[in-house]
DNA sequence: TAATAACACGGAAACGTTTCCGTTGCAAGC
DNA sequence: GCTTGCAACGGAAACGTTTCCGTGTTATTA
């Protein structure tokens, strides 16, 4: 009933406790016979190591947090498995950890490094604002991954891996404007936040005055704070809202996919139809996004690459190998069916 | 630099250790004057309780893991937020935890178990098969979540909450038979699985015999294995499959409405549309399903009443207050754009 | 051959809590 | 006035590891 401890495994062994944790950590000096033979009662009676017992002996644990607000989301809640894998393959434990607040996500990692003797963080999460956050209090290395590079924010010494929002933002919707489009709406982040969405934002604005089309303020359109952000149902009620306007336009740009699914369903039920009447642009490159109809042109995301550069960042801050780096990806853009040239 | 410790609130308050963590504890046999004093100075001086050091000490620690293996699904993704909420409310602590294979990962709950000393697990997936696992070795209390009940099974006492999969998948069969519909196909789960989607597929089955149609076996497709199981690829694939077979048919049973979603995109590249060609109906009520065009017509399944449910039973049987009981919850047939009358 | 280094291992302290038990002071009961 | 009981607290063991240090044995070197 009670569980096996290592105690048991140097009675049985008969050999000392020392020696037991060194067979099982890959330690040197022990005999390779040694070794061996506790290995094997290890097995024989399932022994696992109390990790509790084993954070508060050892003089530093290996564990590294993924805080996330948005843990539904499904462009977050795809990286987790491959985190989760990165990590391991690196010696690390692993813990997801979602907090409900964004304003209080650097207190709640202060206090999970107390409460688990972190070893790092990774804020993942590009609703991130750093300017609101009192960094310099994580007693740990951290990184943020697909956090909002803002060119004015003041240069931060943080560790972030993403995407450069503006440039990306602009580059699909320069792809519009390519094809004739000068009508451009766009569904972008909560207002006023200065995430993610507003750096797409800006490249979209940054797109029409590099075109030297007008900017109407009236195509240009929030998410609804009380809703959840970057969902298809804030999507739908946003973009119902912008065709109510009567306003004319002939492309709209989301600045997520799950929010154009949203939109889709808008346009569908205001009877205009995807590309004909309305070419849309989405931005992340989720899967979904080649199923619906039409399959939807978009920014792809490396989200995979995403993970394996966060992880080796902050693993390497951690090591002391490399210090704190901000790493900015491509992003690619997806060429499918739901835009046309005008 | 150095944490501050349970001594150091010791020493500061002129008071012994174990007074301290009666006072952070809320525990008896200490006077409300010196409990307030401890409790300021702890948030003066910013403390926090190393979780580690709390559990190997305490006889027994409060937490829960839940173990999932499409922990990138978005069935399942869906509820980790509302088992954080609902755990937390009940003062337990909460670890998200997921496996890469379904065949251990009994094995890995009761390694989990001996290494965080866990008070209890939460199963989560529908594609768990309780036949295969040895569920007796698993030493703390646990509830299988959104399992597939089937009769067939030895009479297990394991705690379980979901749905009727037979019912539910016989019911939105029927409902297309009432439609007029006789041939009408299915994508099931991985063929010789005898979990979620082998309940749905019995459903059909029954649904088709109750009314005295004869079942062809070539409209009964399976997942393909290689793939991971319930996603719009997967549906896509075995989709496309079943349309270039040439076989005629009206309707079509998605077992998930990620299937389904791959399912409508291999529609209409064969030029077919929904509901007009082919009725197409899927199963699980995620929000998605309301915002692609067609709103598909779907078998909703009460993921907030589940998590509540398994959190309820699964802390009961900690408490001893209550056994293990299977519960069976009914799911709402959402009826949307996806299907026509014949 | 003697001194030294390397190796294999055991013992015990330390990690930061909880919890049990013992002590003190004081009020209540006879 | 003496016991009894209780509230408030301190001391210390215990939880299961890791890690430091010490010791004995064996291999290497001068």
């Amino acid at each position: 009933m009670n569980n096996v401890t290592i105690k048991d495994i140097a009675r049985i062994c008969k050999v000392g406790v020392s020696t037991v944790s060194r067979a099982i950590n890959n330690d040197t000096g022990i005999s390779e016979e040694t070794r061996n033979r506790i290995l094997e009662t290890v097995k024989k009676y399932h022994y696992v190591p109390n990790t509790s017992a084993r954070n508060l002996g050892a003089a530093e644990t290996n564990t590294i947090a993924v805080l996330v607000y948005s843990v539904t989301n499904i462009f977050f809640s795809s990286m987790y498995g491959m985190f989760q894998t990165e990590l391991e393959k690196k010696g690390y434990d692993y813990i997801l950890h979602s907090v409900k607040d964004t304003q209080d996500i650097v207190a709640e990692g202060i206090r999970l490094v107390k409460e688990k003797r972190l070893k790092g963080i990774i804020f993942l999460g590009g609703w991130i604002d750093p300017t609101k956050m009192r960094l310099e209090d994580i007693p740990v290395p951290y990184v943020f991954c697909t956090v909002y590079q803002d060119i004015e924010l003041p240069k931060s010494d943080s560790a972030s891996v993403g995407i450069d929002d503006i440039e990306e933002g602009r580059r699909i919707v320069e792809y519009l404007i390519e094809r004739g489009h000068t009508r451009i709406a766009i569904i972008g982040g909560v207002e006023g936040d200065r995430a993610t969405g507003a750096g797409r934002l800006r490249g979209y604005r940054e797109a029409l005055e590099g075109a030297g089309i007008p900017v109407d303020e009236r195509l240009i359109r929030h998410m609804k704070k009380n809703l959840e952000e970057f969902t298809a149902k804030n999507g739908y009620a946003v973009c119902k809202e912008l065709l109510e306007t009567g306003l004319e336009f002939t492309a709209l740009f989301c600045v997520s996919d799950l929010t154009a699914v949203g939109a889709y369903r808008a346009i569908y039920e205001s009877g205009r139809r995807i590309p004909d009447d309305i070419s849309v642009v989405g931005f992340d490159g989720i899967e979904l996004g080649d199923y619906i109809e039409p399959p939807i042109t978009t920014m792809h995301q490396p989200r995979d690459q995403m993970v394996i550069e966060t992880v080796r960042v902050l693993t390497g801050m951690i090591d002391g190998t490399s210090r704190a780096e901000q790493v900015v990806l491509k992003a690619d853009l997806l060429e499918r069916a739901s835009t046309r040239r005008l």
